[in-house]
DNA sequence: AACATGACCGAACGATCGTGCTAGATTCAG
DNA sequence: CTGAATCTAGCACGATCGTTCGGTCATGTT
């Protein structure tokens, strides 16, 4: 068992890797096996079907998500302090282990219309993750640092925007200015949605780094 | 030559179609073959190869994007008039044709790790798209419609992160709110970077409908 | 020592992939 | 009407696809 899962947990590192630049449906057993040296029907025999795989390959990118991202940022304190934790581990996660870029939103995109389990999985991280940001943008109203007219879902839409223009700039035009686009948006979307007091009492951009 | 141009451009028509569900890769001459009531061989004869025929299937977008989105934006007056039409042209162009969302957005994410003719051809048509806000937020400057402080290019970034967002919420998580959401950060954005005296003069919402 | 389990391999299946070659059909210029 | 050019189909190729099956080997249990 434990050889087991070793095995198939480094299948499935080697196989998100892959994922993430080209994509979960050019997965192909045969490459597969060629890059972890094994054979074809010795790596089939761990996920019965194809489907199977991209679901688990998925899914070990959520867990990562979810370990790198939004875990840690529930140590920051509620409000912006954990606001701007949350933004600096979503905006630097996929450096790290994906040279292909987030492989959320290759899968979000690549299945976006294909009705299936695999889209099931992804809606469901979506959908969590969106709740996640709108929530913790409703403790940053509950603690004072945002004005009680702000509106949380509207700050996460508008949040996850900017996310998604910084990644496209940085990985199909690379912009070599993103970062600064990025950042100044997401600094003004802040001081937007803060109260008056917080934004006087607090030196919110130096936080942001 | 009619012949051949009216049936490959039926060919490109359908390709285009299956492209913006299923992505450029997934395109196959075998299937497309079918779709079209051909054989695989003479429909090959068209395209001398699979890259070609992407090339050209994006190439159709492309054309496609220019003509119902940015030409006719420019019979708009200059400033946030021409902005307004941009927007709305863009919001809309994609519904019509696209029933697996916008193709330009998808060829994105799929090739923006994968060097060769294919994403040189995407790169260029975002930097145009990308200088074309940002001209017409420029002009808008030169109107007096936006404050001399306005930065073009962020308006540009910030306008299509919304973009992305109203695309991701509408297709993926198929939010009924998306639009309501993008509509009212489109609002805030064009506020934020009017000057003081075009809005108080005009109207600007009820124009953007 | 006998057995059960489970990881892994080799070979093979039918299907489809992208790509050529050839030959017949269609279109069009002279 | 003839000849050239163009369009399309048929057939075949090697490769790879997802999947199945039978079998080997190492392990742990009894």
């Amino acid at each position: 068992m434990n050889r087991t899962r070793d095995t198939k947990g480094n299948i499935l590192k080697v196989a998100l890797h892959r994922a993430s630049r080209h994509g979960l449906e050019s997965l192909s057993f045969g490459e597969l096996a060629k890059e972890v040296n094994m054979s074809k029907s010795g790596l089939f025999a761990h996920f019965k079907s194809k489907e199977n795989l991209q679901i688990m390959v998925f899914d070990l990118a959520s867990e990562v998500f979810r370990e790198k991202v939004m875990v840690p940022s529930v140590a920051a304190p509620r409000g912006v302090p954990r606001i701007l934790a949350l933004s600096r581990n979503w905006l630097y996660w996929e450096d790290d282990e994906f040279p292909g870029g987030c492989p959320i939103i290759t899968a979000t995109v690549e299945f976006d219309d294909r009705p299936g389990k695999l889209r099931d999985h992804v809606f469901k991280l979506q959908v969590q993750w969106m709740k996640g940001l709108s929530f913790a943008a409703q403790l940053a109203v509950q603690e004072g640092h945002f004005h009680a007219a702000a509106d949380p879902d509207q700050f996460a839409f508008e949040l996850y925007s900017y996310m998604l223009g910084y990644h496209l700039h940085k990985r199909m035009m690379n912009d070599p200015n993103a970062f600064e686009r990025q950042k100044k948006a997401f600094q003004e979307l802040l001081w937007r949605n803060c109260s008056d007091e917080y934004r006087t009492t607090s030196d919110l951009f130096s936080q942001s780094k």
